[in-house]
DNA sequence: TGTACATCAGTGAACGCGCGTTCACTGATGTAC
DNA sequence: TGTACATCAGTGAACGCGCGTTCACTGATGTAC
C-alpha cells in the first residue's frame, strides 16, 4: 500500500514515458559500466522500475538493444548534420569525418552497440520511427558536395571509404599506447588530423 | 612453431598439451558460435575436459582470453609476413593491408577478441612468449620499404593510418548491405581494392 | 633395477550469482452511457 | 456529471539456466636412493 504522500515526492504508479526513460537508462548504464553490464535487469534498475516492466515496451532484450542502437544512430545523424552545417560547404568530408570520430570517442560503448547492431542486421536498426541512416546521409551529402564531379559509383565507394577511415580512426584512437604520440603532437585533435592526413582522407578525386 | 606430439587414440588421464588444446578449442568455439558463447566452461567442454581443468593452465578466464588474443596476433603476424614475402618489395602497403583484411574476414570472432584485448591493455597481449606486435611489425616493414624517404614521424603516422584503414575495411566489409555492390564489382577482392583505392590507401608520399 | 614419495594435472560435485523471462496480481486511466 | 468497466502499465515473486570459481579428491609421472 502506498503512503498518501501529501508532499511532492510521491512516485506515480504509471511512469508516463517509461520507454524513453529506459532508453536513456540503457545508454547511461552503457557509458558508465560498459557493454558487458548492459542487462535488461540493470536497465530496469537504473530506471527505478521492476525487472518485468520493460516487457510492456519491448518484446525482449534484443528489441531493447535494437532501440538503443537506433537512438544512437539518430544522435549521430544529428551530430553530423550539425557539423556539416557549421562547415558550410568547405571541406565537407573532413568535417563529417571528424564529427563521426568525435561522436564515437564521446560515446564509445554506445558506438559499439550501434556497430554490432548494424552488423547483425540489414543496415541500420529502424525502431519503427522514421530515422535517417547515417551512411545514406553521408553519401547524399557527398553527392551534393561534389556536384556531378564524381560518378555514382565513385560516390558510393568514396562514402564507404570515408566510413572505413572514420571507423578505423575512431577505434584506433582509443589505444592507450598512442598517448605519448598524441601529447607530442599537441593533443587529440592534432593527432586525429595528422592521421587523417596520412591516410589521404581527402582522395585524389578532388585533391 | 613447435612440432606436436603424436595424438594417441585412447584418452589418457593426463592430456599432454592441454594448454595448447584449450587455445585451439577456444578459437573453434569462437568461430563456430561467436564471442558471446566463449565461456571457460564451453572451452573446457570443447576440449573434452572438466570445467576445473583449465585452472591448471590459466589463472582465470581473462588470462585465457589474453592467451587466445596473443595466439591470434601471432597468426596474424605470420600471415602478414607471408604476404609481404610474396609481394617482394612492390606495393608493400597494399599487400600488408590486404593480408590484414583477409585475416580479419577469415577469423571475424577471433579478430574481435584480439581487438578488445589490445584495446583493454597496453598494446598487444604478450602471453609470456616472445611474439611480435603486428603494429610494430607493420611499422618496421614500412620503414624498410620507404628507405629514408619518410621522416620517423611520417612513418609512425602512416603506419597508424594504414592500420585504421585496414581495420575499418575489415569491419565494414562484413556488412551485408554491401553484397549487391560487391557482386556488381566482381567479387569481394575487387570491392576491397576499389574501396582502398578511394581511400588513397597508398598515400601521396610514394604514390 | 625397484620402490617410496612428492608433485603434477586431471575429476566431479558444489557454491552463489545475475541473468532473461513468465506469471498472477493490482493500481491508474480513459471512455461509453 | 457520475459511474461501471475495459484496458493499460506497473509490481514482486518465482523459474530454470549457465556461468566462474573452489574444493577435496585421485590417477599419472618423475626422481632420489
Amino acid at each position: 500500500m502506498k503512503p498518501e504522500a501529501v508532499l511532492v515526492e510521491s512516485k506515480p504508479y504509471h511512469h508516463g514515458d517509461l520507454r524513453r526513460a529506459l532508453l536513456r537508462a540503457a545508454i547511461d548504464v552503457l557509458e558508465r559500466e560498459g557493454s558487458s553490464a548492459l542487462s535488461l535487469r540493470a536497465v530496469a534498475r537504473e530506471a527505478g522500475v521492476s525487472p518485468a516492466a520493460p516487457y510492456h515496451h519491448f518484446k525482449d532484450k534484443s528489441e531493447l538493444l535494437g532501440a538503443v542502437a537506433a537512438e544512437g544512430f539518430e544522435r549521430l545523424r544529428v551530430a553530423i548534420a550539425a557539423a556539416l552545417d557549421a562547415a558550410r560547404g568547405q571541406d565537407v568530408r573532413s568535417a563529417m569525418g571528424l564529427a563521426y570520430v568525435e561522436f564515437a570517442r564521446a560515446n564509445p560503448a554506445l558506438y559499439r552497440v550501434m556497430w554490432e547492431s548494424a552488423r547483425n542486421s540489414e543496415g541500420v536498426p529502424n525502431d519503427g520511427r522514421d530515422i535517417g541512416d547515417p551512411f545514406e546521409f553521408v553519401r547524399d551529402s557527398l553527392r551534393e558536395a561534389t556536384q556531378g564531379r564524381l560518378s555514382e559509383l565513385d560516390i558510393q565507394l568514396t562514402a564507404i571509404a570515408s566510413w572505413c577511415a572514420a571507423h578505423g580512426l575512431a577505434e584506433i584512437s582509443t589505444f592507450i599506447q598512442f598517448a605519448p604520440l598524441k601529447e607530442a603532437m599537441g593533443g587529440e585533435q592534432a593527432f586525429l588530423k595528422a592521421v587523417l592526413d596520412h591516410m589521404g582522407f581527402v582522395t585524389r578525386h578532388d585533391g
